[in-house]
DNA sequence: AAGGAAGACAACCGCTCCCTC
DNA sequence: AGAGGGAGCGGTTGTCTTCCT
């Protein structure tokens, strides 16, 4: 028994709008408002719409001060930068911009942004794969059934990408992952825990952790750069994360953000006393992705070609994005989020629903 | 110039969240 | 407390436009 249709699906208009619907929708709405139920509005104005036909036709293109397209670089930068923190959460992101919504910023995102961010990325992968052995087909077939989601994949290349240009292992590196505001990283670590299997917990059972003792940060020694204010957030109880890393005990966790103990209040001295503690016994996990699996190995092994990494370079030069430029925006975020005007929207920081939304998520 | 391919964008669909009763 | 219904969101599809051969 499913539920109710939100409208008579026979006597509605479907497809593009007209002026005049427009004009009809516009006019009712900048005299009377929505009235708060969309659902009854084009009844009211005698438009042979959907309700939510109605709603997305005001949000997205009749509600005044929209722009659209001509999306300036750094709005390019600060799409990019949330989606790799925080996935698409459109909404969210187009909170950040004003005058934009979020379908087209998620229109942007898929018909340009996303190919031209991996797009050479992509291309290169599809070279080495055609140039393997026809078992390579078996790793293609299974990837199709492997939990980490698409998203979660791309906005894992997307970091990879932007990492390499800074540091060929800081994948491994916590301590090189975004800076993210906290509420940022509840989000990314949400978004990790989500699936199957932790993500982070495959990342931790690489190829060569087979049984054995890998110290993650006594590999990277002398290329760790500590940040304080990485360090200083506020840290969140993340009860369930610790529950979906099997194995791993929260003193284990080489992960500064799930162990609460290590990283509140934390200094120095105190994460890298967790970074010495890092020795982590990894165990094979039998439900390894091979993609995922194929993109670690590649950065563990430097698999990625010194073009590849140049090509990677260069599709963010395209951009004319600076290196300097991709430091994650996390203070812009913050300033700009604390400060938000943002347009009839709902910004990061000051939706409490929005925060609670995440640590509920988390508590759970 | 014409036809097909690719790109861009508008709109729909179905699901989840959240509020109200 | 929980059921019902509207709002909001993200994924997907459809259609129009532009580009290429």
């Amino acid at each position: 028994m499913g539920r109710a249709p939100c409208c008579d699906k026979a006597n509605v208009k479907k497809g593009p709008w007209s002026p005049e619907e427009d004009a009809k929708l516009k006019a009712y709405i900048e005299q009377y408002g929505t009235g708060g139920n969309w659902i009854a509005l084009p009844q009211k104005i005698g438009l042979k719409r959907c309700g939510k036909s109605c709603r997305l036709r005001w949000l997205n293109y009749l509600r005044p001060n929209i722009k659209h397209g001509g999306f300036s670089e750094e709005e390019d930068n600060i799409i990019c930068s949330l989606y790799i923190s925080i996935g698409s959460r459109w909404s969210i992101i187009a909170a950040q911009l004003p005058g934009r919504t979020d379908n087209d910023i998620k229109n942007y995102w898929n018909t340009r942004l996303k190919k031209k961010l991996l797009g050479r990325r992509k291309q290169s992968n599809i070279n080495r794969l055609s140039s393997e052995s026809p078992d390579s087909n078996k790793v293609e077939g299974s990837s199709s059934s492997m939990a980490l989601s698409q998203s979660a994949l791309e906005r894992l290349q997307l970091h990879m990408q932007l990492q390499s240009l800074q540091n060929p292992f800081s994948f491994y590196n916590p301590a090189l992952w975004p800076k993210l505001h906290p509420f940022q990283e509840k989000a990314l670590l949400q978004s990790m825990t989500e699936s199957s299997n932790s993500l982070m917990q495959q990342f931790l059972s690489s190829p060569q952790g087979n049984g054995q003792k890998l110290d993650i940060y006594e590999q990277l020694s002398g290329s760790v750069t500590l940040d304080q204010d990485y360090l200083k957030f506020e840290n969140p109880k993340v009860d369930g994360l610790e529950n979906s890393m099997d194995g791993l005990t929260s003193s284990d966790s080489p992960i500064p953000f799930v162990n609460g103990n290590n990283v509140t209040e934390s200094s120095m001295g105190a994460r890298a006393d967790a970074v010495e503690q890092s020795e982590v016994a990894i165990q094979p996990v039998s439900t390894f992705q091979p993609e995922l699996e194929d993109i670690i190995s590649n950065k563990a092994s430097g698999f990625v070609s010194h073009e590849d990494q140049i090509a990677e370079f260069d599709c963010f030069k395209e951009m004319n994005v600076s290196k300097d430029s991709l430091i994650w925006w996390s203070s812009d975020f913050e300033t700009k989020s604390a400060s938000s005007t943002s347009w009839e929207s709902t910004s990061v920081l000051q939706s409490d629903g929005m925060f609670q939304d995440y640590e509920l998520t988390y508590n759970m």
